[in-house]
DNA sequence: AAATTGTTCTTCGTATACACTTTTGCCGGA
DNA sequence: TCCGGCAAAAGTGTATACGAAGAACAATTT
């Protein structure tokens, strides 16, 4: 197979509008751009210095991503993270990150699990430090992580997408908790060590239903802007 | 609230870039463009009968969604489902379509168990009628009808743009097991109009590792092109 | 035969134009 | 003061053209 070269050919080009689709998500992750917001083709073109076209293919993308909400002829908003809608996050969450725990436990490597340790170690660090952004990049790293040790691109795929909106929740709302999470990722990463599947399951389930319940006390009532 | 005034106020209007988006999507799905097969912006702009405006914005939505693959400054082609992604993709389903069984079983109103018969009887007919797109099409309607019925935006949304994937590979592979299937589909919405949780989850399961070991068998090797 | 060159095709980004819709703000009248 | 309606402004949706840059491919040279 020639591919692994032929990918490498024009891989280095970053077009324009995956890094306006990477600003604009990065913005509204981070509370640049508050739920409920008017986005303006002409205003994020400005913000971000580049022409229409770029950003309206960056913008459908976010859609499709659930960052922000089309009405037709009427433009883009910021969209609105429900408290319903975290519920129901974690409900697929814990359906999904059940499997790929117990997937990655049967398939990972000395390699993957060091990858993990590491950032375990950095998660730790981090918390001390009270640096929240960091923490909540690292743990959407991690859980990433796993997902992609699972082996199983449909999860990847759909996770991280997903994850974007797991940070996003986390950044807005929930940020107390970040100690207690580390302590029980640490489980989960031991029980993906030890390569027992059910274990890994049982860790992975508990996690989740301490995020959720954590998160689900922490966001009574939307974050709106409107 | 005077949102559901103001929600309806565009909302007839039908962007190009949608419309484009979904000929795209079924000329794949129906495989008018076979997997490994170039689409150029200017050939898709002609077939389309539009601009290459909408044609760009509609292929970056196709990629989000897994249909093409972009190589920048190359273009498009469409995308190669394999066999390891099948059983992946059927993994994936065994976990979300278990608790959308689930779920659909406790909150199933009269209505939407009547709306599910509905499809089963078009599904019976076709089946008899040897129409098999229409077939792949309602198993893929009758799926997505309980996913919706199970009230969690993530699950419908995911397995909106699985479900195309789905009945993708149900078309260009595992026609034969129509019949069986449609059948067991009888079983699943018995259980949801039953209101037994377990139930359904048992006999979505079920289903799932019928037509799981079934495509597996059907697709050895590759659709593609290349 | 291999390497180089040059041509062609295509994407990527920009800019511009214009129709049509929605929104807004103003104005006159009750 | 408040209301309704109307006109201007703003913004989206679509089309089109153009230039730059990359990739593919054929021709040419070594």
């Amino acid at each position: 197979m020639a591919e692994d070269l032929r990918d490498k050919l024009g891989a280095q080009h970053l077009p324009l509008r995956d890094q306006v689709l990477t600003a604009l998500r990065t913005a509204i992750i981070d509370g640049d751009y508050l739920p409920g917001e008017r986005l303006t083709e002409d205003r994020l073109a400005e913000d971000f210095g580049v022409s229409r076209n770029p950003v309206r293919e960056a913008l459908r993308v976010a859609e499709a991503e659930g960052f922000v909400v089309i009405l037709p002829r009427r433009g883009a908003v910021v969209a609105s993270p429900s408290s319903g809608t975290i519920g129901d996050m974690f409900a697929v969450r814990e359906r999904l990150e059940t499997l790929a725990a117990r997937l990655a436990a049967e398939r990972a490597s000395a390699a993957d699990v060091a990858a993990l340790r590491a950032l375990l170690d950095q998660g730790r660090e981090a918390t001390e430090r009270q640096d929240l952004p960091r923490v909540a990049e690292l743990n959407s790293a991690l859980h990433l992580r796993i997902l992609q040790i699972s082996g199983n691109p449909w999860l990847s795929s759909i996770a991280k997408s997903l994850y974007l909106h797991v940070q996003w929740v986390f950044r807005l709302g929930a940020e107390q908790r970040a100690p207690h999470s580390w302590a029980e990722h640490i489980q989960l990463v031991d029980a993906i060590e030890s390569g027992d599947g059910d274990r890994a399951e049982r860790a992975a389930l508990a996690h989740l239903d301490a995020a959720s319940t954590a998160a689900y006390e922490n966001a009574e009532g939307g974050y709106g802007v409107r």
